[in-house]
DNA sequence: GGTTGCTTTGAATCTCGGT
DNA sequence: GACCGAGATTCAAAGCAAC
C-alpha cells in the first residue's frame, strides 16, 4: 500500500480495503465521515427557493446503532493501520460528533484538542427557530494515550496566532467551500455536496504531519486532503467508495505540482488570526 | 418544590432530590456536570468519592463507564422533572461533551444547536504539545422531538448579534482569577475551580426562558444560574452536594435585588459581537 | 478596467393548523 | 399520522451582468 505513487486513490470499501494494510503503517489519518443527517423534510429559503441539500444514499443509515456499528468499524480498521504515536483526526456537526467522540475514546483513541472550525458564512436559519449553526467540529487524537512523541509542528501552528500560541478556534480564511476552489461536474453542478477547503485540511497536515510522511484519508471523497498532501510534500493513501468521486479525484491529482506549496506557505497563511474582542462594557 | 423562595439552594445530591419532585415540572435546565471524575492519576468513582489506588482493576475503561452511568442518572431525572417542550443545556469540554452528548441523545433529547463558548482567555498550554484549548462546547437540547414549541426568543437574540441572526459561536471572557465576579473564599482563593461567567448564563436563560419560568440546576456550584435567575425574574432550583458551595450560593443570592437586569439588558450586552476576520491579503 | 447591484448558494436534524 | 395550504422566514460571499 505504500508502495505506489506518493498520492494514491484507491476504489472501494476502506475496511475492507485497509484489512489487506499491514499494521502501524500510517503517521496520520483525516477521517470525514458521513454525518448521518436526519432530514424529516424539504426546506425552502423566505424566498421560496428550495436549499439543495444532502441527500445521498451514503449519508443515509437505519438508525443510531447502524451508525455508531459503522463508526466502530472504519475506526478500528483505522486504528490498527496508525502508528502508536499516529494521530486520528475526525471532523463532525452535531448530528454525529458526540457518538463520533464517544467511539474514539471507547476504541483507545486518546483526545488532544477539538479544534472548532469556526465559519464567516454559514447558511442562516431560515425559520429563526434555532441559532445560525456556524461552527464544525474536529477531534485530534493520539492512538495510544502514552505516546507523548506524536508530531505536532508547535512553533510552525505560531505563525498562524501572530507569533503566540496557536488556539483551537480556527478562522479559515475560504470559508465555505465555493467560488475557484468548488468542484463542478460537467452540468456546473457541485460534483461533492460536502467538499471540505483546502485550507481546513492545510492546518491539519501542516500541524501533525512532516514532509514524506503518509497520510491516510479513508473517506477521500473528491481527494482533498490527497491534493494538500501533494502540495505540501506528504504521501498520501484516499479510499473513497464512490467511482464517481474517485475518477474527479485522480484527475484532480494529476493537474497539481508536487510541492507547490512548501515555499508558499508564509506568503499566505490558510487562516486568519481571531481578532481581538470588543470590550465588555 | 416550586413553593419555596423564587430561588432557591437545595443541598443534597440531584437525582435523589428530584426523585421526590413531580413530573414535568422544570422549563428549562442548565447542567455543568462535574468532568474531574477521571484525571490522569486520580480516579473517582460516580459519587465523587476518590478511589483507592490499589483497585487495579478499576482501568480507565470502567472509569469512562462509570462516568457514563452517572451522566445516564442525573440526566434521566433531569428529563422526568423538565416539560415535555423544555430544553436543557450541558456545558463540557472534550474531557466528557462526547459522552454526555452521547447518553443525551440516546435517552431521547434531540439537538437543537452545539454552541461554542470562544474564550478572549484561556490558560495556554504550558508544555506547548497541544493547541491552546479556547473553547467550551455547550449542547442545547428539547426533551421531545417532536416538540416544536419549545421557548427561543429569536427576536431577543438577534439583538447580541447587531441585529441579525444570533450565531451559535459565543465570544465571552471566562472569570479570571483576578476579576471582581470571582467568588473567593476567606483565603483569598477562588471558592470553586470552575465558575462560570455570569454572561454566559445570561445569553442561556434569556435565550430559552421568559420571566416568571422555573429553571434547575442539578450542579448549581457557587449559584451562578440562581444568581442570573434573580436577576432575570426567573425562579430556579439549584442543587449542589457540597455544603460549602451551598453557604456561598445562599449567601450570594441574598445580596441580589430581584430582576435588576430587566431594565439594563440593552445597556449591557453580555456578550460581544464576532470581530470582523482581517481582510484577505 | 473598475464599480455597482442583482442573483445564487452553502453538511440544515428549520411551522402550524385544518382536514 | 399524512397531506395540504397559508404564512412567516435569511446571511455572507461568490458570480455575473450592466454600466
Amino acid at each position: 500500500m505504500t508502495d505506489g505513487p506518493e498520492q494514491q486513490i484507491i476504489h472501494g470499501d476502506c475496511v475492507e480495503v485497509l484489512s489487506d494494510c499491514p499494521p502501524e503503517s500510517f503517521d496520520m489519518c483525516f477521517a470525514d465521515p458521513p454525518y448521518n443527517l436526519q432530514l424529516e423534510n424539504d426546506l425552502y429559503r423566505p424566498d421560496r427557493t428550495k436549499v439543495d441539500a444532502v441527500d445521498e444514499h451514503w449519508d443515509q443509515f437505519e438508525s443510531m446503532e447502524a451508525y455508531d456499528r459503522f463508526t466502530e468499524a472504519w475506526m478500528g480498521a483505522v486504528r490498527r493501520v496508525l502508528k502508536p504515536e499516529g494521530t486520528l483526526w475526525v471532523i463532525g456537526s452535531y448530528h454525529n460528533i458526540y457518538r463520533v467522540g464517544r467511539v474514539l475514546m471507547d476504541v483507545g483513541f486518546w483526545i488532544l484538542n477539538d479544534v472548532i472550525w469556526v465559519k464567516s458564512n454559514p447558511m442562516p436559519n431560515f425559520r429563526g427557530v434555532r441559532f445560525t449553526n456556524a461552527t464544525e467540529t474536529l477531534i485530534w487524537a493520539v492512538r495510544d494515550r502514552e505516546r507523548k512523541d506524536y508530531t505536532f509542528n508547535y512553533e510552525d501552528m505560531k505563525r498562524y496566532n501572530d507569533g503566540k500560541q496557536m488556539r483551537s478556534d480556527w478562522y479559515i480564511r475560504e470559508p465555505v467551500c465555493a467560488g475557484e476552489e468548488r468542484i463542478r461536474d460537467e452540468n456546473g453542478q457541485k460534483a461533492h455536496s460536502t467538499q471540505k477547503p483546502e485550507a481546513l485540511l492545510r492546518m491539519v497536515v501542516e500541524a501533525s504531519t512532516n514532509p514524506g510522511d503518509l497520510v491516510l484519508d479513508p473517506f477521500v471523497g473528491v481527494g482533498t486532503t490527497a491534493a494538500v498532501c501533494k502540495k505540501l510534500g506528504r504521501r498520501c493513501v484516499g479510499i473513497e467508495l464512490e467511482e464517481g468521486y474517485v475518477a474527479i479525484a485522480r484527475e484532480r491529482l494529476a493537474a497539481i505540482e508536487p510541492g507547490c506549496w512548501l515555499e508558499d506557505q508564509a506568503a499566505r497563511p490558510p487562516i486568519t488570526p481571531r481578532p481581538e474582542t470588543l470590550p465588555l462594557d
